[in-house]
DNA sequence: CATATGACGTCCT
DNA sequence: GAGGACGCCATAT
């Protein structure tokens, strides 16, 4: 089995997110160059072991929250491997993207502006 | 080739 | 903010 180029642009992508950071899936599809393909970043973490060394769980959907798998209780997982990593959830079960959003451009300005809120 | 489906996103009520 | 319509496109049947 051979992987695509467009599933190695989109690992490669998933891989240089900042510990204690989470993605859009439409983020990953953008900075993979296939802006707007967001579905297609969902169809290829499908294919992604839950034991990879790719940071999978850190891409979550656009709306802070962890997207629902086929597998019964697979994103209680995910949000535990986030909180391990210091992503904190709200009562409602999301991530705060303002706060935990990776930036790749900007993200050490980013980091000042929490550190400053902190 | 026509349809259905899905770890998504945006826009409109 | 919640819910629905539509867009997008690789895969499966």
């Amino acid at each position: 089995m051979s992987l695509g180029e467009r599933d190695q642009r989109v690992y490669a992508t998933v891989c240089s997110i900042p510990l204690g950071r989470v993605a859009t899936y439409g983020q990953i599809a953008t900075l993979s160059g296939m802006r707007g393909m967001a579905r297609q970043v969902g169809y290829v973490l499908f294919d992604v072991p839950s034991n990879s060394t790719i940071p999978w769980h850190r891409v979550i959907n656009a709306r802070g929250e962890i997207s629902q798998r086929s597998e019964f209780g697979a994103e209680l997982g995910q949000r535990h491997r986030l909180e391990l990593e210091g992503v904190q959830f709200d009562e409602r079960g999301r991530v705060c993207l303002n706060t935990f959003g990776w930036n790749p451009d900007g993200d050490c300005e980013e980091k000042k502006q929490t550190d400053l809120w902190e």
